[in-house]
DNA sequence: TCCATATTTCAATAATCCATGAATCATTGA
DNA sequence: TCAATGATTCATGGATTATTGAAATATGGA
C-alpha cells in the first residue's frame, strides 16, 4: 500500500458513518449487504449512504459487485490488513514499542495456543 | 481508545503533511523535535506547521513539552500502538483473515528469534 | 530593559467535505 | 412497453478544514 491509498484510507475512516459501514460489512462477511439494507441499518438517507459508500470504494477498503437490482458492498479485507500493516510498519520502523504494545494487549497479534499448525507466527 | 479518538486519530493521519509529521516523529524517537525543526524537514511555514501540531496534539497521536525557547513534540508510541489495537480489534471481530494477513505478510508481528531478554519491551 | 529567537494565535480566504432532495439510470416483472 | 424497485448522480447550501501572512506571546541573553 502505498502513501497516497493510505491517507485515503485513513479520511475514509475519519467519518462516523463511514467507520460504522466498514465496521458492519467487515462482520457482514464476504457476502456484503446491498446499499438499501447499509441505509437502513446506518439511519441515513440512500443519497447520503451512496455517497459515502463510494467515498469508502475509492479507497479501495470496500468493493462492490452488482446482484440483480441491488448493489452489494463487501469489505475489502485485503485492503484492511494492508492497512493495518502500513500503520505497523511506520510505527515499527521507528519504534518496536509499539508493535509490541499491540501484540502484548489485546491477543490479536499473540499466537493462539488452541490454533495448531500452520500458524502464521510459527 | 474508543470510537470518537479514533475517529480524530483517523483524521489527523489523513493529512499528507500530518502523516509526514507522525513518521517523522516515530522515527526520531522519545527527544522528539522542535516545531521549527519539523517545520523546516515538511519545508511549510511555521504557522501552517502550528496548525497541524495542534491538530495531531488535539488526536493524541503525539505530545509537546517546551524545552527554553523550543517547543519540542513527540510521538505518543501509547497512542499509536491503540489505534492500531483498535484497527485490528474491528478487523479481527469479524475476521480473523485480517489479522492473519497482517501477520504473516511483514513480519511486524512475528516474535524477532534474534531479539534477546532486555529488548524494549522488558 | 531591550532585542532576538521560537512559536503560536488570529483574521481572511480558499478549498474540501457533508447532507438534502430532486432528477436520473438500471433492472426486473407484468 | 410500462410501472415499480433499488440505487446513483447532480445541484445547492452549510460546515469544516487548510493555507497565508501579520500580529501577539514566551523565553533567554546582552
Amino acid at each position: 500500500m502505498d502513501e497516497r491509498q493510505a491517507l485515503t484510507s485513513f479520511a475514509a475512516l475519519s467519518q462516523e458513518t463511514r467507520l460504522a459501514i466498514v465496521r458492519t460489512l467487515v462482520v457482514a462477511g464476504p457476502d456484503g449487504l446491498a446499499a438499501g439494507l447499509i441505509a437502513e441499518r446506518m439511519g441515513v438517507s440512500p443519497s447520503n449512504v451512496s455517497f459515502h459508500l463510494k467515498e469508502l470504494e475509492r479507497s479501495g477498503l470496500i468493493a462492490q459487485r452488482r446482484e440483480s437490482r441491488s448493489i452489494v458492498y463487501s469489505a475489502s479485507y485485503d485492503a484492511l490488513a494492508e492497512l493495518v500493516k502500513f500503520l505497523m510498519e511506520d510505527c515499527c520502523a521507528g519504534h518496536p514499542v509499539i508493535r509490541e504494545g499491540v501484540q502484548r494487549s489485546d491477543g490479536c497479534c499473540k499466537p493462539d495456543p488452541a490454533r495448531n499448525e500452520g500458524d502464521v507466527v510459527a
